[in-house]
Order: C-alpha cells, then sequence, then structure tokens
DNA sequence: CCCATGTCAGGGGAACTGACATCG
DNA sequence: CCGATGTCAGTTCCCCTGACATGG
C-alpha cells in the first residue's frame, strides 16, 4: 500500500513548476490538502467498514447522538455537515436501511423530517468511536499543538469560503 | 453558496465531543481537512470547467508537459500522482477523448503504452495554469509563510502513510 | 513461470442539477 | 404566491476489486 518513491512526489512536482511558471506554494500546499484527503479517507473509511459506516455516515450519526432529542431536521443535518440536501437524503437513507436511524415526521413542521437514531445507532456509534480514538483517526503521529496549528490554519480557509461568519475563536 | 452560520460548525463539534468523549483535537483536524478539500476541489473544478478538465486530469496534463519527451507510461503517471492503475486508464481515456494527449505504443516495453500530450493539451495546460495561478489555486487568503507552514505540516502525514522515504527536505 | 502493465466489467460512494410535491 | 423542505431521476466523478490478455 505505501508507494515508497525516492523522492517527494510533490516536492518535485513544485520545484519543476517553479522553473516553468513561478511560485509554487500555493499548488504544493493545494496537492498536499489532496493527498491528505486521500490517505485520512481512506484509513478512516478502512476503520469504518466493520460497521458498515462510511466517514460522512458516521459524522451524521455523531451529530445525531449530540443532538438533546437523538434527532434532528435533515435540513439542519445538512447544514451542520455542510452537505448537500440529496446528499443528506441519500446518507440518511442508508443509515436508515441499516437500521442506524428512522425517519420520523416533524412535528414542528410538517414540510419537515426527523432522522432519529436508534438504539442501535447509538450502539455503532460508541464502537466506532472507540475505534477511532484508538487509532487517533489517523493523526497519531502529530502532537496537540501540531493538531492545533492545523485547525488554525485551516480555519482561515474556512472562513474565506464564508463557512461561517468570523467570531474570535471562543473555544 | 457560502452558508454563513452564526457558528463554527467544526469547533462546536469539538466542544461537544471533548465533553462527551474526551480530546478532540484530531477529530477536529481531520474534519477540518476534509472541509477543506471540499472547498478546494469545487473551486478548482468550476476554474477548470471550461477547459472540459477535473483537477485529476490537470495534474496528469501538467505532468506531462513536466516531461521531456512530451509523453509518459501511464504506470509512471499512476505512481507519481499516486492514484490507482484502473484510474489512470479512465483519466487517459478522457484526456484522449477531448483531443488532449493520445495513446502510443512504448518502443522500450512492449507491455507499456505511453500517453503522450497534444498541442491542443499544451494549449490547454497553458490557459488553465493561467487561470489558477490568478485564483491562487483558491489560496489567495494565505501568505507564503502559512502555505509553506501548510506544506509542512502534511508532509508528516504523507511520510507516515509511507509515499516517500523521508529524505530531508532538499528544496 | 512469475511478474509487470494495462484494460474491462462491475460496484460503491459522494456531489451536483433540475424537477417536483408538500406545506408554512 | 413565495419560499423552505425533501425526494427522485439522472449525471459526473473518483476509487477500488477481480479477471484477464499481453509481454519481459
Amino acid at each position: 500500500m505505501p508507494l515508497n518513491l525516492p523522492f517527494d512526489p510533490i516536492e518535485r512536482a513544485a520545484g519543476t513548476w517553479r522553473e516553468r511558471f513561478g511560485p509554487s506554494s500555493a499548488m504544493a500546499a493545494v496537492t498536499s490538502i489532496m493527498r491528505a484527503h486521500q490517505i485520512l479517507l481512506a484509513q478512516l473509511d478502512t476503520l469504518l467498514k466493520p460497521y458498515d459506516l462510511t466517514f460522512a455516515r458516521y459524522e451524521a450519526l455523531v451529530l445525531l447522538t449530540f443532538s438533546r432529542a437523538g434527532a434532528l431536521p435533515l435540513s439542519k443535518i445538512g447544514e451542520r455537515l455542510m452537505v448537500h440536501p440529496t446528499s443528506v437524503t441519500n446518507t440518511v437513507d442508508r443509515l436508515e436501511r441499516a437500521g442506524l436511524v428512522v425517519r420520523r415526521r416533524n412535528p414542528n413542521d410538517g414540510r419537515g423530517v426527523l432522522a432519529e437514531i436508534t438504539d442501535q445507532g447509538r450502539d455503532a456509534v460508541r464502537a466506532a468511536t472507540a475505534d477511532l480514538m484508538a487509532a487517533d483517526f489517523g493523526l497519531g503521529m502529530y502532537g496537540e499543538h501540531d493538531l492545533a496549528e492545523m485547525f488554525d490554519l485551516l480555519r482561515t480557509l474556512r472562513v474565506a469560503a464564508g463557512d461561517f461568519a468570523e467570531a474570535p475563536g471562543n473555544a
């Protein structure tokens, strides 16, 4: 699985890029993010496969366990996870088929639908979370400081993309 | 397109996570990378759409312009871009259908196939690259220092994943 | 014979567009 | 009537597995 090149392919591309086109730091950073995403997603999905979960479905399930009633309107799920409405429908479809959530009509809004986590869903989250934490989410090679730095750095991008209103980290 | 939440959804999830499960910095970092990937890919693919390119296809095309002969074995392309052989076949299929590359038999290896960039392909790379650089690859909100830091931080992950042998940055 | 190279068939997952019914 | 909520149909894309033909 590891390809073990004798050199860093991104660094090499960046070098050629610099000679050819000019500054390459943005290109190198973007490519690094793409690759990091690929590495992490592969690891996480492998960890989650025994539970018949993908990372996207896991995130939705966690979000439900965080809600007071264990249920949320699909619209809210899409908003929090920042995914398209049709993707939410699909995600909830899969979770429902696996018996981890059920759809209910929203008593407060006739248009809306609630996804409610089942006991089986809570069990799955518990077990999957234990596995993910044991694996440090695939980021065990970093210390606390680096993880915080990564979060802060990427936060700038998310703010610029308009994900949320800049509000000085009240963490 | 921007959803402009009144709070940072990842930060909020991290807070709840901490109360519920414990340390959340790895979870926050991983989620940030996932979101950053999504933001950047959407921006880049939008920029590349006029050229009938995706970022993956653009990367392959750039790699070809970087080679001396403007041609590389498919196996080499897969290795450098770190993608599966069948993905390379698919990528080259699309590029060939668009007239940006052609397949040729490898004179040095009867098994192998070369992808060779066409003049039209070189034109597309030139134009697309100009657009991407004008948009700073979607990372215009960062300075040189931050970009270098992001590259360095993510390099640790790539090394740990076995992408390449650790060799002190000879950049 | 073993291994590398590339292709094909097939499947899964995610994202998006457009259209639509429903209800506030 | 306008807008929000979900769903459905259909498309694209990327990734992977397995099987296979070809050639070193």
